[in-house]
DNA sequence: GTGGTCTAGACCACG
DNA sequence: GTGGTCTAGACCACC
């Protein structure tokens, strides 16, 4: 799995790495069970420091996509049911892309099929949890 | 239209006002030509700096959402064609949306259900233009 | 309020902060409202990182007992409600405390008193939100 | 007697190990003079390392729950008189679950309810020597 | 002014 | 070996 950072984007380093992280389980390029380079290992890769991935692992962690184990490192979770924030914060922000999107004068079947392309490149595992 | 902002969040405030008149716009609750009220109105309003909304004006014009115009203020442009930075950046963010959502075990048909009413909110305007 | 670490505790001092600062709320002597010092001015009186008191406050804005402004600083929440993982994080704490009295010779009627004594001392706000 | 680990958490193994035997000897599962397990058929139940029993073992002599003699195993104490030490340590973990508990809007009546329930499941025995 | 982020390098606890 | 914590000092974005 590729990782590219922009470190002169806003957009703060270990949130770039958080999704980044999050789209390539979402496709299915890192599989529930595998496990995530170390910490430091990822830090040298990335070119970044130990604390700032650190704090990705913590982030991912909450969020219930991985799992830290003192042991053997961070692994990835099965998939957790959807929780009503999870829904409200989608909803926000695709009402926000939508307007945007409308705004640029795209209509609704190019938004929708865009929107279909792109979640088929999902690779969901385990939905049936 | 009703501006409400958390002064609280980790999202800038400039930016909160900006997605809300972005959205405002998006659904038609602001028309094509409409005016927005002045800097200092808003402010007053809002209940924050004029700097601030300063900021969220100079980015909706630079986004060609808005044109400022010293005598008549700011109004609302008509809309233009979307470029190739706008497409970029509108599949990465619904690429990374989607991630979460299959990691969330959403389907794809509840998704593509979501994004359609989402979408279906909107109120397109000049989209001949 | 009178802030004592122990540098050399196994408790993390991020901990140690967070520990006395939720003591302190509790007990009425920080005030629904009234805001905390600037990570700065706490760093600097507690001869401690800035990061270490950033940590802590990230932690009990997450747990939902300040709110971070960025314009105010760190201001302290009224109640929330309880939620099932804090009942559940409770009673297990509990019965860990319970068991180790007992181990101690400790009677019901002592701990209970105890219980009695302690949360007597604290200065419940706004507790009918 | 059932032991459940949870090797992803923040609390070290050997403190899981150590809570959950002082629980269940405080709960009457585990009788005054019953032989513990030994180190490696612990280890080997629980999946841990040997040297992770053995530290949870070390501090439980330590703390006068248990005996370990060369010939018998680990075996469990009488009741000792509680001491000062513990006594603070009990008061200062009561007064921040309290802080905690208040906090979230519990009332002392629901606090002392439960402290009340959680401390009737325990078992005393020897508490008269 | 504020909080947020990041680094380089260190030390410790855990298993 | 691993992750977790902490420091000193820096820079940036926000308001």
């Amino acid at each position: 799995m590729i990782l590219s950072l922009d470190t002169s984007s806003s957009v703060p380093i270990y949130v770039q790495l958080r999704n980044q992280i999050v789209t390539g389980i979402g496709k299915g390029q890192l599989k529930v069970g595998e496990s995530l380079p170390t910490v430091r290992q990822l830090a040298r890769d990335a070119g970044v420091n130990t604390m700032t991935v650190n704090k990705t692992y913590q982030i991912l962690k909450m969020e219930g996509f991985i799992e830290i184990d003192r042991r053997k490192g961070a692994t990835i979770c099965p998939i957790k049911k959807q929780d009503g924030i999870f829904r409200e914060k989608l909803e926000a922000e695709l009402e926000l892309l939508s307007a945007e999107a409308c705004l640029k004068g795209m209509k609704k079947e190019e938004f929708l099929r865009l929107c279909d392309s792109i979640f088929s490149c999902m690779n969901p595992q385990y939905t049936e949890v």
